[in-house]
DNA sequence: TATTGGCACTCTACAGGTTCGAGTGCCAAA
DNA sequence: TTTGGCACTCGAACCTGTAGAGTGCCAATA
């Protein structure tokens, strides 16, 4: 166990180094805080924190810096979640009335979170989840070329050309295209694969193959649902706070310019909690971010799918008010796809 | 006019200076060239470019570095467009093939480019042009909600969902299609506008008003299609040029991240000659970009839709490799795009 | 007239040295 | 368990001197 005082010099160290990025030292700390003990006790109390592995010295003879455990503790159990601010609320709403479209209401919220947080913030697209089927479309789109809609249940509409090699008759395709409803509609997302077995052996042979071209179209699109994406914004922040980044930060730069590595973490930090949840420093698997922290939240879109967003952002991060934005703006979100 | 050795003098300090970064001086100049003069009298012509603003000393006694205006002389006058290596034009190859989506497309352009150049790179999508109507189709995607799809002749192909504030019937939704299909089909986009005129007064007055929301929602899409959006790609690149930018690079990353910017950006220079054109450090007009250099090319999509592509980096860029590549990948994609 | 070698001068980058102050660890006393 | 005291350490800031690259100018030269 840590005493009690001890975890009060590791919160002061904590919110001190946060203020000043100076290494705290124990004499400054009394100053600030009052801790009514002197600052001997207090290099007793940091010895042991330095023994617990919750601060550590950049060099002999200077103050303390909080390590990746040390913010840990003090996420877990000392730091209080600000509650937003009125102004902050007034933003958040103004921001996010008034847009009907996915793509134009994520773009908005992940404007807003970097904008709140003045750091950079990803959104994830929604993934497929429970949705079902409401609706497919076939459109003649020129001669070779048939535009298929996809309508889910959930509200999402995806739209993907397919190209043919040979011309086609309008026929087939308004056959397909009621067949495919009428065997489809309500169908949840995940089965549409087994129920669409032989699907083409209930046409005529000669038109199989523009068939079957429709179906494989029609089952990557389903399989797209869960192809993940995420979108960001306020790179520019991470520049703005490059001496908070030891070294480099062409590293973290790189690791959220690739998708890949971003919905790794997304997808890891899926499993751990419901709420926000956070990685500290090296606690991100992905060596670029050994210097950087994440705070995710999930939100939800119509009730079935399930899709994580927040903000990245240097250790020396202020925790409580990066965590409420990003709970904030999910609920906000989460309201606003609700509908 | 420039003596013909003091140009050759510029193309050195330029060439120099862009692989060495160091501010070239007279010696170091004769040394690594062949002159067939003494160093004193290139410290003449450099006297000479030094009146003439297309070299600046960056203290007194140190070396030349030139200036945007030298630059300039340098790309116009002397510098020779490489063609691009075998290798390169391999890669174009590979990565063009095999996407059939314009978002596709135009995202491994931008990441190819980018690539390429080690640069950041831009591609716009592509604007209005002499495109017309080739189809609309009109889906009901929920009780109150239909999703429109415009489709044009270049092969462009946009959706929008159109929320209705009540329950509409079914055969509204259809008239209205065949309608605006009879009506539109084959039309420019910027006389879609004109065609429609009095459109809901050929419907029954209650139905008017449910017309009336759905043009108003075509005419926008139309519209839509002359607001332009642009893609980056590569923004570490610029963290890994950081050096080359004096001061900081921060308003650089917060020029490129903002699209006004960009558009505005790329809508001047359209105005300015058909191929390559260039912006050159305070040619720019805007002030974070006093320290970057702009590439940009034409491509065109169908042979009617027209945008612009290009990199943005420091003014100390390889000007003659960037050139070369923003060029190629334009005529890669224009040729892309043209099936 | 254009070019050259020479010379005195300037400025930066770098290395070494010194000082200052914040901070530490430890110990003996309270 | 807390405290004051003390010797010690280390980095930041500052100075200083030197080496090297570069300049401008001038008188001599082709």
């Amino acid at each position: 166990m840590i005493p009690d005082r001890s975890l009060e010099v590791l919160r002061a160290i904590v919110s001190d180094y946060i203020a000043t990025r100076e290494p705290v030292g124990s004499k400054s700390l009394v100053e600030r805080h009052s801790f009514g003990v002197s600052a001997a006790t207090i290099r007793n109390d940091m010895a042991f924190l330095e023994d617990e592995d919750l601060i550590h010295a950049p060099h002999t003879s200077a103050g303390r810096v909080p390590t990746d455990k040390g913010y840990r503790v003090f996420v877990d159990r000392l730091s209080e979640v600000k509650p937003i601010s009125a102004g902050e609320r007034q933003a958040i709403e103004t921001f996010m009335t008034g847009s009907a479209d996915l793509d134009e209401t994520l773009g908005r919220t992940v404007k807003l979170l970097s904008t709140l947080t003045n750091q950079v913030a990803m959104v994830q697209y929604p993934t497929l989840g429970k949705a079902s089927i409401r609706h497919i479309e076939l459109i003649p789109a020129s001669d070779t070329r048939i535009l298929m809609v996809l309508i889910t249940d959930s509200g999402r509409i995806q739209q993907h050309v397919i190209e043919l090699n040979e011309k086609y008759e309008e026929a087939v395709i308004a056959e397909v295209r009621a067949k495919l409803n009428a065997l489809l509609i309500g169908v949840a997302l995940n089965r549409v694969d087994e129920k669409t077995k032989g699907f083409s052996l209930t046409f005529e042979p000669v038109r199989r193959a523009v068939v079957e071209l429709i179906l494989q179209n029609l089952l990557e699109q389903v399989d797209a649902n869960r192809q993940e994406k995420i979108i960001l914004a306020g790179t520019s922040n991470l520049v703005r706070r490059e001496e908070d980044f030891p070294g480099s930060i062409s590293p973290v730069l790189e690791a959220i310019e690739e998708q890949m590595v971003l919905l790794k973490l997304v997808t890891e930090m899926q499993a751990e909690q419901h709420g926000v949840s956070l990685r500290i420093g090296r606690e991100n698997t992905f060596e670029g971010l050994a210097n950087a922290s994440v705070v995710l939240s999930g939100y939800e879109n119509h009730g079935t799918e399930m899709a994580k967003l927040g903000v990245i952002g240097p250790t020396r991060m202020d925790y409580s008010s990066n965590i409420a934005a990003v709970r904030a703006v999910a609920n906000y979100l989460t309201k606003a796809l609700g509908n």
